[in-house]
DNA sequence: ACTCATCGATTTTTT
DNA sequence: ATCGATGAGT
């Protein structure tokens, strides 16, 4: 087993962040600039505290914002403390209160095995009291009512509280529907994601003795990027850390790029005043970047002015200079950033060392048709999720369905799922007489005679009700995964896929299999599996980081997602006025949140930095001419060097462009199987315009390809 | 109940 | 340009 002994981490760190991690007692703030091994504190703090100062594991609460940074703090942790790190809770906030929840959720009147509504489910429960509400859905998108509410409960503005302070006509609708949101959830027994936070302080302030648990069950407290916490998790903190106010938080304000979500910065700013008697201490010592990319970046935020000085140094020497580059358009933007990829790794780059950020998702497509074309592997991260499939969500809404019958937002989504006969209309049918009784939709199904169901559609009903009881009789016998199967079978669902014949249905029964095994993999490891215990983990699980292509891959995303990540090499692209700092951003005020954004890509390069910018770009169907960004002209003069590209030198960095010659389009049909350079065998999906084929490889991943371009062969 | 056409919006995202 | 949602038509 991995222990380390104090003197032996305590060598790894330099002054300051040895203090962060002796500094064990009473609140301390951690302001952790980009690169300054703030992990390293948080982890090494983590085992101090159990080594050094005896603390028991399960006394230690750390919050991450997500999963992954979760998982991450968990495994470096294990390495120090071996298997103790078990006991200690390393979650992200919204698991945290999950757990918490579940045990106080009785108080509040829900039961404790509450369904969670992802974004999905919330839409189309707000919807749905639009309708109840017969509001204008011109006027009122359930996508803007539904943000305002979710502002509001980040905010810790409950519905009673909201009615009171409307102030438009607007704000009235959005009253009433809140309202009526909160009851829908409260019957199913389900809670949002933000009832989660809201509902944990809820039932901590209105509850002495769910109070006093909890705040004597956490005696030490960290935060992981704390500038990105809203109000009710700021809330939360203080009321789990009241009695021992040993809090660590952690965090850069110049890295707070989530407002628009809700995080507060003030959170940060205000921390000293908020928790008395702070010690603060600052990294600044950079251990990524070379000083020509941390002047520039730093030049670059020091144009905020709501901000607290600091500095950023590194010993990692002066480095290459960052490029500015100026091109054409977007086309040769793209290409000259994969003729440079190709010469990076002509020179000993791994693909994986190299990174492309972009402002929207939208930029990634040109960039994509032409590493395809330049047979350039790389994989976009922050596309489909997993869990966000359609048929992942059906086989969920099963599972939640059975373990809470009265959850009527997934009783819905699968009662015609697949098609059984049961419509629209005698669903609405059901859902009223279900109101008019004051009964839930589940209580409904066996009066179907009584709700007015025409005769074929009551036959249906009946039948999935008949199916459902039988599944809900084996649940408890099944494993998880059994009953995943089991789910699968007897509601006819794999056989409508089975039988539809499609590459699409393969592929869906395929990720129903990866399901499964998700499922079973919990059950292996899970200490008290359960069914509930299931619905709640997958529900607060993203994949994020699940999808890992084998072989070296670039990696394309958008710069929100590039946060806490580092590369050898970056490439920002469509750095231009409009683009980034994006429109709205600048119609709204943004601005300085859009320079955070900068700061944060510049600052994820360890070696090379090269920012370009397109004189022109087509945007939305139409021609538009961008200026460089502001942010380009705030960098300064030395360690960056600026060109114009012209179209002759888009192959800079290559002795020759080495583009796939072309070739003979293959006359290819939906349906074919193909051969990829690259990427293996698979079967073209899709045939579109402009000579380009959806093909689906065996790895179950879909391409676009560029006929004329991609090394595809026809098999026989 | 399903397909096709039209309209409209179109930053960023985790849980 | 393109995706998604909505409404009309088969």
């Amino acid at each position: 087993m991995a222990v380390a002994s104090p003197e032996q981490y305590l060598a790894d760190l330099n002054p300051a962040q040895r203090e962060a991690v002796l500094t064990t007692e009473g609140p301390l703030l951690v302001i952790a600039g980009a690169g300054s091994g703030k992990t390293r504190v948080l982890t090494y703090r983590v085992a101090h505290l159990v080594n050094a100062v005896g603390v028991k594991p399960n006394e230690i609460l750390a919050i991450t914002f997500t999963n992954k940074a979760a998982a991450e703090m968990r495994d470096r942790l294990g390495l120090l403390l071996g298997n103790r790190v078990r006991a200690i809770w390393i979650l992200t906030f919204h698991a945290a209160c999950g757990r918490i929840l579940r045990r106080e959720a009785e108080r509040l009147g829900y039961r404790s095995n509450f369904t969670i509504y992802d974004s999905a489910d919330q839409h189309r429960l707000v919807k749905q009291c639009l309708e109840e509400l017969e509001r204008d859905p011109k006027r009122f998108t359930p996508r803007g009512i539904h943000s305002v509410i979710s502002r509001a409960k980040n905010e810790l503005v409950g519905p009673v509280e909201f009615k009171e302070r409307v102030a438009s006509f607007y704000d009235q609708t959005v009253a009433d529907v809140y309202e009526l949101y909160q009851r829908r959830l409260f019957t199913s027994n389900a809670v949002d994601f933000d009832d989660m936070l809201y509902l944990t302080v809820d039932v901590l302030q209105r509850f002495p003795e769910a109070r006093q648990r909890w705040e004597k069950a956490f005696r030490y407290v960290l935060v992981d990027e704390y500038q990105d916490t809203n109000h009710a998790q700021y809330r939360l903190l203080q009321l789990v850390a009241g009695k021992h106010m040993n809090v660590c938080a952690v965090g850069d304000p110049d890295q707070s790029i989530y407002a628009f979500r809700g995080a507060d910065i003030r959170n940060i700013l205000d921390f000293e005043r908020d928790f008395p008697g702070t010690r603060t201490i600052a990294l600044e010592q950079n251990y990524r970047s070379t000083n020509s990319i941390l002047r520039a970046a730093n030049a670059v935020i020091e144009n905020n002015r709501e901000r607290k000085p600091k500095n950023l140094f590194s010993e990692l020497g002066e480095g290459e200079p960052v490029e500015v580059l100026e091109v054409e358009d977007e086309h040769s933007e793209a290409r000259f950033v994969a003729a440079r990829i190709a010469a990076l790794v002509e020179q000993g780059y791994s693909a994986d060392d190299v990174a492309v950020f972009y402002r929207t998702n939208a930029q990634s497509r040109v960039l994509e048709d032409v590493l395809v074309r330049q047979a350039v592997a790389y994989q976009v991260i922050g596309g489909p999720r997993f869990y966000d499939r359609a048929e992942i969500k059906d086989a969920v809404a099963y599972l939640q369905a059975l373990d809470n019958p009265v959850d009527a937002v997934s009783l819905m989504r699968i009662a015609n799922r697949p098609r059984r006969g049961i419509g629209d209309s005698s669903i609405a049918r059901l859902v009223a007489f279900a109101d008019s009784r004051g009964i839930s939709l589940w209580d409904a199904l066996p009066r179907a005679d009584e709700a007015g169901v025409g005769a074929a559609p009551q036959r249906a009903v009946k039948q999935f009700h008949t199916v459902m009881l039988s599944l809900m009789s084996r649940a408890d016998e099944l494993s998880v995964p059994e009953l995943v199967e089991e789910v699968l079978r007897r509601t006819g669902y794999l056989g409508a896929l089975e039988a539809e014949r499609t590459i699409e249905a393969q592929g869906r029964v395929e990720n129903l299999q990866e399901l499964i095994g998700v499922a079973q993999e919990w059950n292996e490891q899970a200490q008290e599996p359960s069914l509930s215990g299931f619905l709640q983990e997958i529900s607060l699980y993203s994949d994020q980081d699940a999808i890992r292509g084998d072989g070296s891959l670039v990696t394309l995303m958008t710069l929100h997602n590039a946060k806490g990540l580092e590369f050898a090499a970056v490439f920002v692209i469509g750095v231009e006025e409009g683009i980034f700092p994006h429109m709205r951003s600048i119609e709204e005020q943004g601005i300085e949140e859009e320079r955070r954004l900068c700061y944060v890509g510049m600052t994820r390069a360890k070696e090379r930095l090269t920012m370009l910018h397109a004189s022109t770009r087509s945007l939305w169907g139409s021609r538009t001419y961008n200026l460089a960004s502001r942010f380009l002209d705030e960098l300064p003069e030395v360690g960056v060097v600026r060109e114009r590209l012209s179209p002759a030198r888009w192959d800079y960095g290559r002795k020759q462009a080495q583009e796939v010659p072309v070739r003979d389009r293959p006359a290819l049909s939906t349906g074919d199987s193909v051969k990829h350079g690259t990427l293996g065998e698979g079967v073209v999906v899709q045939l579109e315009p402009g000579g380009v084929a959806m093909v689906r490889f065996e790895d179950g991943s879909e391409r676009r390809l560029m006929l004329d371009y991609a090394p595809l062969e026809k098999l026989l």
